[in-house]
DNA sequence: TATGTATTCAACCGATTGGTTATCAACTGA
DNA sequence: TCAGTTGATAACCAATCGGTTGAATACATA
């Protein structure tokens, strides 16, 4: 795992199983066995991947009995949002909402043909 | 390099060094030595981080005699941000921005003093 | 107490990572 | 043609990754 909170953060989630989890617990919360059942992996490996999302604070855990339900924590996920915004003017703006589009179209008056 | 694209791309994301050549190149395109420049490691180094980069489609590369500028490429970064909006709802959203604060601030109307 | 269930830990494995150095290839210009 | 510059490639290395199996831990219940 990388040193710094947004590298850890970009890394635990470029694992597909790792965003599985984080989209099953968007859901809500959830156990490991839970959590594991969508996979053919083995339940320890999960433990692995669900030990990433934890030191990357993806996840928080409690402790029910012999159940430690899981909780997705999307703090960092903001982090890496913001990190993202001061790229946003890279990319095409105009299909990002109907309202811009319809600017566009506007501006260039009736009658055009060639789209 | 893992198999799919959003995978690929949060992992080239998940390195400060790669990052940092993405910086960089959002100020304009560059040289392989000009982005190695701030960096200690060897050149062949930052070359292979160009490499994982460029296999996230995160840069492109042209040819001008014996440079090979890059430039950065934004698509990848944003079906990040796509994949990220999915989690806004889980994280607050009143810190957001200053235009959310702004209509807060206009809804209450004047005379309010306790901020 | 013994048994079953949920989860983690430890050791191991092959593949990959991020770095190195040395070499090769492409191009410029004297 | 030959030297200099830019960059990529190859071979190598220690460390880490994602997975495995097997044992250990923690708890509930009979």
């Amino acid at each position: 795992m990388p040193s710094d909170r947004l590298s850890s953060t970009l890394f635990a989630l470029s694992d597909p199983t790792r965003r599985g989890i984080l989209a099953r617990l968007a859901i809500g919360d959830a156990t490991v066995t839970e959590l594991a059942e969508p996979y053919e992996m083995s339940l320890a490996a999960v433990s692995k991947h669900l030990k990433v999302l934890e030191t990357a604070g993806l996840i928080s855990r409690g402790r029910e009995a012999q159940w430690r339900p899981c909780r997705l924590e999307a703090a960092p996920l903001q982090d890496v949002f913001e990190w993202l915004e001061s790229y946003e003017r890279f990319w095409d703006r105009s299909l990002d909402s109907l309202a811009d589009y319809l600017k566009v179209m506007q501006n260039r008056g009736p009658g055009n043909k060639d789209d």
